[in-house]
DNA sequence: TTCCTGGTTTACATCGATGTAAATCGATGC
DNA sequence: GCATCGATTTACATCGATGTAAACCAGGAA
């Protein structure tokens, strides 16, 4: 049994004895542990060094009890929203000491399983799990004790912390806007289909809202609904809006993929945007800036919105109050002018 | 000790208590062991229920000596082929029951510490590894004893396994292509200000190989390099390429990123694609499908890549084999033709 | 010289699970 | 009735680290 194979099982009383020092002292000066003599920290470094030690993470966490992962679940990374915001959220939690295992709940193996218990069974720290629009399993999820942030729409009653976007507003500014340069018939592309949940509900209360201040009456034809908000919705949602007659000179899309997919049917279809149609989106994913023309779109702040997650989760671990009531951050939104809502000058020009 | 504040410290003795068994037996339960009886097996089931409880991962991965977990260290993940990279492989890992440690290694922070030793620090099974392009640390790396595969280039020497793309060979078919229909001034972007390495250097010799063979002279005016290979670098380098009166009709892009700046550029600048300018890009991330024109690509099989990196590895770690010599892979490349590179009809037209 | 003090170092128990090998048990075969 | 066999179940050691508390040790005060 001593002898191994391949493997380098090197372990701290292998260290301890090279160094003449016990497992203990080895421990201590790993860790920076203040009182060990210059003499012995150098030795139990050669010997680190010598025989390539590494720290066997597993036992550590056993002992400790805590494994400085954050899980971290959303739909599908090969959105760019998400794959942006996870960027963001591993940068922030390695800042802080963390590392982050992604789990994609868009998957079709996924799709049944409790994502958290899935989590779970990795020992994780904590998670920060962004919904794509809850349903009631999700909900149930939101009640596990288990220190957790939710991204997105708040859950009543959850025990978890929450950090949520201005969606209502932002979608309202972003219809204002498209009211100002002048556009009075405007098409919504985001709507759920399943009803009046989550993130989409309340961006449609944002467009009817700014719609019924103006003084415009609601035309059901020109809310369109879409189920992935993936630019392949975009595409479908405008090739319909063309293909029914529907007359419109603006659109409002809940995210920049659905945008993008829109600005691409439009343009197939010989529509000049802006003139014929202004286009806004949602999310400020960096393909809106490169696009022809750029994307007009709201901001939700992905920076702060992983900073500020993070921040919420790593709190909550440090403190020694298990029991803190869960905590509601919502972030605000900036509006991005571009290109795709610009007013009498051409494209090219900015 | 033994009353807790608010956490549940459950574990299996306290389950084989309940259930009035040995703690063994609750472990041959819950890891299916074949011989027991199902009245036992009932009884251990209803109190785990009763109780809550979850196993404690760290506990195990200690005594068995595997995490089930695979480290990714890519460059960034705000990057669509990463991400989609990303996203590809995390959905076949899931398949073999593994779950992804994500590392960005073009953060700041990561910048100077040695990729696998962080990753070695959280106790992963494996790694996946797509370096941007190789530096010295990098190779050094490459030869650590440590179940790995490698993505991109390969590193001779390395103990690593290695998924290799068809760099040269895909680049020299897209620049034909622009050849075959009739493009004499063809560009290139994304040539590496840092010399001949990793798959700029492939990609590189791919546009001077069909240009050689094609009997047309390189012109260095038409060679620009990138950094970074962003949209903005993409953007850039088309803007000096235009600033500097360089007459060109076709352009290589190293990435379909490069490309979407690069027509973003073109267009504002008031060039039509295909007709001005005929533009391919590399990696078919899902953005070029949609931007206006739509981006020929070439693919280099994303989810091949995925799949047979996942697979080399978890076989490495399945098998008993510690020592099996470095297996290579190269996964073949496919033209995907859009309306960037289209002829004689209108953009509009599929 | 003896005691005290505070910095160093160490022995030992422990985190929560699983592998090993042996004990237990009921039924079968002679 | 007793040995045997396979299916169940269990006691115990063990994975590799860290917390606890006690041992050790050198220098200064008494």
């Amino acid at each position: 049994m001593k002898a191994r194979n391949g493997r380098t099982p090197v372990t701290m009383q292998d260290v301890a004895q090279l160094a003449g020092v016990s497992v203990k002292t080895v421990s201590n000066v790993l860790s920076d542990y203040p009182h060990v003599s210059a003499t012995t920290r150098e030795r139990v470094t050669i010997a680190v060094a010598e025989l390539g030690y590494t720290l066997n993470v597993s036992a550590r966490n056993l002992r400790i009890g805590r494994t400085r992962v954050l899980g971290l679940a959303i739909p599908e990374l090969s959105q760019a929203y998400f794959a942006e915001l996870a960027d963001a959220i591993i940068r922030r939690a390695g800042a802080r000491g963390y590392t982050v295992l992604i789990e994609q709940t868009l998957s079709p193996a996924t799709d049944e399983i409790d994502t958290v218990e899935i989590m779970r069974r990795h020992s994780i720290d904590g998670l920060i799990y962004s919904p794509l629009s809850m349903t009631a399993s999700d909900v149930r999820r939101l009640d596990a004790e288990f220190p957790m942030v939710v991204l997105g729409d708040r859950v009543r009653g959850s025990r978890a912390d929450h950090v949520t976007m201005a969606n209502a507003a932002a979608i309202r500014a972003a219809t204002e806007h498209l009211l100002g340069i002048g556009r009075r018939r405007i098409a919504v592309i985001g709507a759920r289909p399943e009803g009046p949940v989550g993130a989409g509900a309340s961006r449609l209360q944002g467009y009817t809202g700014a719609l019924e201040t103006a003084g415009i009456d609601i035309d059901t034809a020109l809310i369109r609904s879409a189920a992935l908000w993936h630019r392949a919705d975009g595409v479908r949602a405008t090739e319909e809006l063309i293909a029914d007659g529907t007359d419109f000179d603006g659109l409002v899309c809940f995210n920049d993929a659905l945008a993008l997919g829109a600005m691409h049917a439009l343009q197939r279809h010989g529509r000049t945007i802006p003139d014929d149609v202004a286009v806004v989106g949602f999310d400020d994913i960096e393909d809106g800036a490169f696009a022809t023309p750029s994307l007009t779109t709201v901001s939700p702040r992905r920076d702060e919105v992983a900073e500020t997650a993070v921040g919420l989760l790593v709190d909550r671990l440090a403190e020694g109050s298990d029991r803190t009531a869960p905590r509601h951050v919502e972030i605000g939104y900036t509006m991005v002018l571009r290109d795709s809502t610009a007013t009498g000058t051409a494209p090219g020009s900015e």
